[in-house]
Formats: structure tokens, sequence, C-alpha cells
DNA sequence: TATTCGTGGAC
DNA sequence: TGTCCAAGAAT
């Protein structure tokens, strides 16, 4: 009896089922989901590709006030386009990425003139459009048109790590055999799948967390393969943090908050009290310009851009 | 593939 | 208190 040849590339995918996982979690998120206006029956296409530009790397808790402003102030594609991206920029506030406002405003422009201002459906049109990755083209497609998608942030990549693979944490940049893993846990039905996708999301997001994880409350702690296995910790090379004080990244945010904060254009002298230490502002301005986020005027003076 | 890109809350 | 982390994308 010779055993069956293994397939090239063959991986814990090819076991996987996923059916025993479906119905505790998807029971799970419909006693425990946060509330979000997202969520809500009446939150078309837009609302829910706004949300997902700023959730991206951005708590949930101080994403909802800047949210309810933003739809309040441009409830449809057309409105967002209809403004200048420095007008975006500023209504971003401390949400921090600001360039993900420029995307926005991209992705809003392209919508309008492409697209007669409806939020597009299918993952190859979202792709196109500036700020939305293979995640965010997922999501909007699952989330908004109920279609039937992979989803993979990185609470789903660590669920899946921790209840298939039985590791701590998923690798730092998603693999080919994490997108089979999750094509092969994705449930069959399309309505099914979508509200899988935000499911194990939010398990993610609330119970199955990178740091103090509260196993008590998981819906298939009986079935984790991490835990079963006695929560061995991570090894492997150290997940490298962030560093971030001290740096022009910093500094950049110092100058955009006096940007968003002056309606005319500010002076470079001004700009340079930002920081104490002399070399860094003038680089750091330097860099906001070709990141389109800042537009230089004749004279030294800076503004937020209308072009 | 590894870096860069903000901000603030939790511990 | 400093470290870690949060619904990624672009290059």
């Amino acid at each position: 009896m010779t055993a069956p040849t293994k397939p090239p590339h063959s991986s814990p995918a090819d076991d996987v089922s996923g059916a025993d996982l479906h119905a505790p979690v998807i029971d799970w998120f419909d006693d425990h989901a946060r509330d979000c206006p997202w969520r809500h029956p009446e939150a078309g296409a837009w609302a829910v590709m706004v949300s997902e530009f700023m959730l991206q790397q951005t708590p949930v808790s101080r994403v909802l006030p800047v949210y309810e402003q933003w739809l309040a102030r441009v409830p449809r594609p057309a409105d967002l386009a209809a403004d200048a991206p420095g007008e975006a920029v500023r209504a971003w506030g401390r949400l921090g990425y600001p360039r993900r406002a420029l995307r926005l405003h991209g992705a809003a422009v392209a919508i309008t003139e492409r697209h007669g201002g409806d939020v597009v459906g299918t993952t190859a049109q979202l792709l196109a459009l500036p700020g939305i990755g293979e995640y965010t083209a997922a999501a909007v497609a699952s989330f908004a048109y109920g279609q039937r998608h992979a989803v993979l942030d990185t609470n789903v990549r660590r669920v899946f790590a921790r209840a298939v693979t039985g590791v701590q944490y998923p690798p730092n940049a998603t693999t080919a055999a994490e997108r089979r893993l999750a094509r092969a846990l994705l449930p069959e039905d399309e309505g099914t799948a979508a509200r899988w996708a935000a499911a194990s999301m939010e398990l993610g997001a609330l119970v199955c967390t990178a740091k103090n994880e509260t196993c008590v409350r998981c819906p298939i702690a009986g079935q984790c393969a991490w835990r079963l296995a006695g929560k061995p910790e991570h090894d492997g090379p150290p997940r490298r943090g962030q560093t971030y004080a001290g740096t022009d990244r910093q500094v950049r945010g110092k100058l955009l908050a006096v940007l968003r904060e002056a309606h005319a254009p500010v002076p470079q002298e001004a700009l340079d009290q930002v920081w104490q230490e002399p070399v860094q502002p003038p680089r750091a301005l330097d860099g906001l310009v070709p990141d389109g986020l800042v537009e230089p005027l004749p004279g030294g003076t800076y503004r937020l851009p209308l072009t």
C-alpha cells in the first residue's frame, strides 16, 4: 500500500473544512458584536468604504467620532470628490496616517468620474482605487455587498493562527498558506461567508486579542489548536516594534497639526517652531510636499493642498 | 520582501 | 514609563 502522494504546496488548509467553527463563531457574533454604525442596515457601500479606510491600523473607538462627522459632511462619494484634497486631510483630524485621507479622496474622485458616483462592487474594481489593497477590497465586497471572499486582516490571521495552525501569532506578512487556509475555511453559502468574515474578525478584536486573550469567553476554545497545545509562546524572529518618538514621522504629524488648524498659508518660520531640534522640521516638510499632503506657495508659505 | 507612514490607549 | 498594539497600503 502506497501512501497518497501529497500535492505540491500542500498545507494544513488542505485538511480543514471549518464547518465546526462557523456556527459557534457566528452565534457568538450575534450575541457580542459591537454596535458599529457601519454595520447598520442603512449603512451603504460608501459608509462601509469610509469605515474601512479609517479602520486601517486604527482602533474602532478612535474612528467612531471622525466617521460620524465625515459622513455627515460628505454623505456621497461625489461630495468628497467635490472637495479639495486638503479639506479631506483637515477633516481626517488626528486619526493618523493622513495619506489615507488623500487616498480616500482620490478613490471618491475615481468613483465619481468613472463609475457615476456609485461605489464599485467587484474586488477587481475596488483594487483599482487608491488606498484599497487586498484586505479592503475583500472587506468592502463582503460587508457592503454580501459577497463571498476571504477577508484576511490582522484579527482573522491571528484567530486562524491559533485556532487552526496552533501558533500564537501569524507571520509578519500574509503568506500564500494563510490565503489558502482562509479560502478553505470559507463557508460555501455567500451570506454565511460574509457573516463569517465579520464574525471571525470581531472574535480576534474582542477575545482572541494579541495580548491578554480571554479564552474563557471564546466560543471555539474547545477546538483551538493553540490552546490545546498548551498555548506555546511565539518562537522565531521577534516581531519588530515601531519606534516613533523623536522621528521625522512625529515631526510630520506636528507640522500637519498646525496646517490643519490654519486657514491661511503658514510661513516656514512658523512651521519650524513645532520642533526644538532645527534640522528635522524642514526635512519633514520637504517630505510632505511630494506626498501631496502639503502645498508650497511662492514666498515660502505652506498650506493643505487645494489640488 | 522590508520599510515607511500617525496617533493614542492599555499595561 | 516605555513597550506594544490597532479592520493595511504603497513602494
